[in-house]
DNA sequence: GGGGAGTGTAAAATTTTTGTAAAAATGTTT
DNA sequence: AAACATTTTTACAAAAATTTTACACTCCCC
């Protein structure tokens, strides 16, 4: 078996554990890195320390409706929900559609079909970039995307493509924590996500051209164990 | 007297008649239907037959054991329940907490506290269908999911990741009561099930970043004996 | 009052994670 | 092919987080 870090995580939300069994030894063989909670509560605690790149849940769990574990994530993250469903359940699969799921299986289905869904949104889910303001200030650091300049009290800062792809990562998620994984599926692509000393070199050349105190940084930040924010202003 | 269908309706599960209709009275004179069973079996039928909204069961029934009742319960219900205890089944009283049970009352008590826990349990189970909220206050603090940010009085808090896992789980868990084993097995996984000092250093140190009084705190609370809660707003 | 279980706090010891420099490899331009 | 810029690799010091250890405190029961 191969590195576990290096592909897409995926969480999954069952409460009947031999068919989450199944799904998970059926994602794994396809280097699928996979976590699982049995419950809607415990899955919304995974979902928010895990960070994963897909979220596939089954209506009818015992403690909350899985529609509210929808809601409760769509509430703060846009990553694509995958519903399984059985064929009673028709009400319930609109209902978590309306609620922000982005797809649904109903039972039984395809392991093919399964993992040929979870491929498709992990793709789209990777090309949706989009920025709307064209110039970004924080500090002495003035961005110019359009441009695609960075400049420094006005003094032009050179920066190496890499540097300036991660700083464009960091810019479009101002403000958020960015785990290491994410940040280097972004630049690097994902099957780089194992390297966090390649973030550690960039990041200190990020520091080293743009922030007053290079070793006092006080808008790349880090969160340790976690990964690198971006604070604005 | 009138009984709107409107009120909350709440079932007891207590095998001593008159500890029972003591119980009913004080309850429907605060205006909440009340159902009564007095053995679990016939409780069972009542749960889901009535559909209360919130169930008092006592510890130390005669046909089977009050944690099998909540634990059945549990399998297609996350109902609000409340655990009558004596002092002598301090052990039962974790087992039924750990079963699912959301709070405990050791008795005696008054009828005020039992009301005023009732409310609270209530208030908290209509909130949680709402809670689509990305942004978690209580006190001075603000706990945003989407950017993983803690602030208090907009100053960023820092914590580490077994400080914000910890503190996840009792949101997702506010206002119930969260045995050691619960929080120890959410957060550090079930092979730490025994490190109770784990949490006491944990605890700590949360308290000692969010409270505004670390040695009394109005939000981090210990359950002697049992675990913590949090108690939101 | 004395003793014990459960709890809170501080600080040392340990492990993990991060920052930095610099060498080696790669690729690009002239 | 040489000079240059950039990326990747390597190595080690520094910082942060976790775990361990120690001890004081409180409440309750005897």
């Amino acid at each position: 078996m191969t590195l576990p870090e290096d592909c897409p995580h995926i969480l999954i939300i069952e409460d009947e554990k031999p068919i989450g069994r199944f799904l998970t030894t059926a994602l794994q063989a396809e280097h699928l890195r996979v976590f699982t909670a049995e419950t809607g509560r415990q899955g919304l605690i995974e979902a928010s320390t895990r960070q994963p790149d897909l979220l596939i849940i089954d209506l009818g769990l015992p403690d909350c409706e899985g529609i509210d574990v929808i809601r409760e994530i769509r509430a703060w993250s846009n990553i694509p929900i995958l519903v399984l469903s059985a064929r009673t359940q028709e009400q319930e699969k609109v209902q978590a559609l309306n609620a922000g799921a982005d797809d649904y299986l109903t039972k039984p289905f395809g392991v093919a079909e399964l993992l040929a869904r979870i491929r498709a949104h992990l793709r789209r889910q990777q090309a949706a970039v989009t920025l709307t303001e064209p110039e970004i200030h924080f500090g002495e650091i003035k961005v110019d995307l359009a441009l695609r300049s960075v400049t420094r009290h006005g003094q032009v800062v050179h920066l190496t493509p890499i540097e300036y792809r991660l700083l464009l990562v960091l810019i479009r998620y101002a403000g958020k924590v960015l785990t290491h994984r994410q940040l280097l599926t972004a630049v690097w692509g994902p099957n780089y996500s194992d390297r966090s000393h390649y973030l550690r070199i960039y990041m200190g050349h990020l520091r080293q051209k743009l922030e007053q105190n290079p070793a006092q940084p006080c808008h790349l930040l880090t969160e340790t164990g976690v990964g690198y924010r971006l604070i604005l202003e």
